[in-house]
DNA sequence: TATGAATGAGGCTTCATTCAT
DNA sequence: AATGAATGAAGCCTCATTCAT
């Protein structure tokens, strides 16, 4: 084998350590929730030392921002097998469909971005973090225009459709999740159906006012 | 003055106090973030000992249940006095109001909500919380469910309409706090006004499956 | 005992709890370098709690700091001493003699301040030191002055017949301390007679270009 | 080419890459302060892999060490090469203008010195340190004696001369590389000559007791 | 020989809580 | 009741050194 092939491997041991640690530390994240985790909790977890961990990562806040940044790039990966299937219309629902597929993630992350923004830490990766999903976001405004021109869905700025969408995403696993809420529904399917029909009307054209 | 009448004064001063304290960790709170307010930070604001505190409330996450208890209670006192003033038909929208009328201190709420119960701490309290809850959600129940025997409302579960509200308005409080997000919406009050609309129309009879 | 001088008690411990850690602090920087000296040796050697220490000075910096500051204060006590005994002429032959009296909290003093410079740590003590060291200065350099005018001193600025007489003292210090070079001189003490001759006769008149 | 002319050659490459790495060393310590360099970063700088710098030094101590020890050498390097020109007298002149002419390095070698003297780190290396600067100032020694039988120096042990130099140029570098002495001197190289000047005529015969 | 990933002891600092006055 | 000094567990991060490849 030759040393460049060696070092190739290297390479990509090196990147899958990464990826282990990132995996470790969601894990217990969600378990434990992000503050009762330490560094050296991570380590334990991916059974190396605690010193390991800052080899791949300068501090706990990137960390953190890795993670979103990983997050919200298979949603970028998503958006592009999409796209490239032909399948434009259903990249809305998709993205939807993926936001609530982890609620507990998506719950995470939301956290963690808030702290790390009142925390003015590494802005670099926040910016980037906001760059990949304003991306995102982008994908989604264009479909949603074309929605509009067809004229199935009410005439306003595209990102209200999405911003509304999110918002009823978003509370809606905050209800979900909610230990005083789950025991205020009873009947969870069906109510997430009734939320869903909610969302699927949301923005269609002539329901204002009415 | 007799003893009696003294022990009351310094009865009431004591309650005073806590007031002072709990005002003053809100308002903490609110500015600083909850990690980054220490006990000496709120006692010094009160302009008292720090032992003090520990006289009033046996720990930091009691401050957060109190606080919490108390914005319950508030709620709970607007429902008596709407219901006696015989206007049963606002409480919903009063309600939402009310959450709305303060999205950061509402999110803080929920911030604190999850962390008490993840760290399963003053469980007593916790419960208590709840209890309030959801008496007032209570009042809300018999509301709308008057409202669908009306036919103006959709005939699910009360629990439906209300719980769907609550996601909405969690969502879009979460939304415009959200520094990403508040680069989305060009403009803002627009948009509120598209969510409102939807908030409005939410659970109206016939809609679904449009 | 009243509540004021039960409080003026306390004060006055507090302060003197401060002077024991900074004694406690500098024995130990001097027996062992300020590199070896972790702030919980400090702790143990006073017998309190690590946790202590930080509710006297926020950094270890700070710690460095204010010996130093102590120390220049100790000079300037002495020059208000000597001018009020109105034997002005001795200030400098003191002042050099102070510097000299405790060779090795001399260089660990300079060492600090120089790694603190470098470090841009607590930026509004330096500056403290600086001004008061300033006006200790100043009150040698009018001293010299006098001096000059006598027809005694050469005559070029006063810092200039200061500053000489600094370095050699200090030069005369690291010479002294230095393992190697206490092996390089048989006689100390004859050899500190020589260096003090000229120190004497060092900005003396007349002596230039001869 | 033959296997011995290739070892020989390799055994070049390996004192060369010594001489790198040292080099480098010295420019990052003066750079960033010894504190702030880490062996990582010499290795970076020399374009070689961290571990290979253990190949060539035992411990980061040794490094300090060897770079003193090739000052020091460098100096009786230009020995050799006076005394070999004949111009003995020039001896004491040139040593001191060598140490002057680097003032960074200078108070950077005393520091470590002092530290891994303080650390008892590498004894051998200290001690052939000290091995060869004995030599050097033992030349020096009989030129300055050279110099006392000629009747222009005071007649006081030979170290004396070379101890109260040394102390004079270790003093002035120290002050003119001290942040606060340098606003405390207003035209630098001015002082600088008054320094010269003392220096020059600080052993002269018939100086002391004037 | 060269590498650089891995290590873990060790340092600084924070802060909720206790307790003697 | 009020105080605030004292505590120490716990967390984050650094870096000289080792060692398997």
């Amino acid at each position: 084998m030759g040393d460049l092939e060696k070092a190739a491997r290297k390479a990509q041991e090196f990147r899958q350590r990464e990826r282990e640690i990132l995996d470790a530390a969601l894990a217990l994240f969600l378990e434990q929730g992000e503050d009762r985790v330490t560094v050296e909790m991570i380590a334990d977890r991916v059974g190396i030392g605690k010193g390991t961990i800052y080899k791949h990562f300068e501090t706990k806040n990137e960390i953190y921002l890795l993670l979103m940044i990983r997050y919200e790039e298979d949603l970028a990966e998503m958006f592009r097998q999409i796209t490239s299937s032909g399948d434009k219309e259903s990249l809305p629902r998709e993205y939807f469909r993926f936001r609530i597929s982890d609620p507990r993630r998506y719950q995470l992350f939301d956290r963690l971005e808030n702290k790390v923004i009142k925390d003015h830490a590494v802005p670099e990766l926040v910016e980037k973090l906001h760059a990949i999903r304003s991306a995102n976001l982008d994908n989604l405004v264009r479909t949603i225009e074309a929605r509009m021109d067809d004229g199935t869905l009410e005439n306003v700025p595209a990102s209200y459709h999405i911003a509304a969408a999110w918002a009823l995403v978003h509370g809606g696993v905050a209800l979900m999740e909610s230990p005083f809420y789950q025991k205020f529904i009873d009947d969870k399917s069906d109510f997430l159906d009734f939320l869903v029909s909610i969302g699927i009307r949301m923005g269609n054209k002539g329901q204002r006012g009415k």
